[in-house]
DNA sequence: CTCTCGATGCGCT
DNA sequence: GCGCATCGAGAGA
């Protein structure tokens, strides 16, 4: 069984930038008590959608009653329901009124294995978790908990360190977008098996600083 | 492996 | 009506 990290991350890491906190997010722990099972997974891979300022967030256009969980404050949860059966959540970002938010694409399994293949069945171990709708599936997660706050639930929360080190991780374009496509807001850990796709142009993120040239 | 397509509910134009 | 931050099955390379 691998560890499991029972300390929650301080609550200022929500207040980061949106890409940021996305970065932050890979390698942390998603927990879950819903469903009347204890679930949990490590993130592997990750979008994050920018709100106002990013044509393919569903708060582009302004709140509205589905996204109103968006506009709270950062470390809440946003919870929503799409092509009639699938439901994905994200990390809501930043301060109170803006709209950032980190959607969790996929997570490795770390607690509860038997439940979640009892939920996902008859998928395959590999296909338990990578992918936003079957991770959701695994963990239990719906419209239940939108708007949570994951600062303090005991429903559903975060747990483990707010990743510092960029050196694991690869960017990538959005998947199953059609606007803003040339963003390339995804982001996964290298070489995790549980990453839900792999994409022919996708790079190891470069650091936008200390860098006046381009990769030798 | 890749591609295509149907399922299925609901928010928005 | 249209389209959707998806998934799984099936066909073909």
């Amino acid at each position: 069984m691998k560890p499991i990290s029972v300390q929650r991350p301080p609550a200022e890491m929500f207040h980061a930038p949106t890409l940021e906190v996305a970065h932050a997010l890979l390698g942390m722990e998603l927990h879950s008590t819903l469903g009347g099972a204890y679930t949990a997974g490590r993130i592997v891979e990750v979008e994050a959608y920018l709100g106002s300022q990013d044509p393919a967030s569903h708060a582009y256009r302004g709140p509205s009653p589905r996204t109103a969980a968006m506009f709270k404050e950062g470390g809440h949860c946003y919870v929503y329901f799409v092509y009639g059966m699938h439901h994905c959540v994200n990390i809501v970002t930043g301060p109170g009124g803006t709209a950032g938010a980190v959607l969790i694409r996929a997570v490795e399994p770390l607690q509860g294995v038997s439940v979640m293949r009892e939920r996902r069945a008859p998928a395959p171990d590999i296909a338990l978790t990578n992918g936003p709708g079957k991770l959701c599936q695994a963990l239990a997660i719906n419209l239940e908990v939108n708007g949570e706050d994951l600062r303090h639930s005991q429903r559903l929360w975060l747990a483990g360190e707010p990743r510092r080190s960029l050196s694991q991780v690869i960017e990538s374009r959005r998947i199953g977008i059609t606007r803003a496509t040339e963003r390339r807001w995804r982001f996964y850990l290298a070489g995790n098996r549980y990453v839900s796709r792999i994409l022919p142009d996708d790079t190891p993120l470069r650091r936008t600083t200390l860098r006046s040239t381009e990769a030798g």
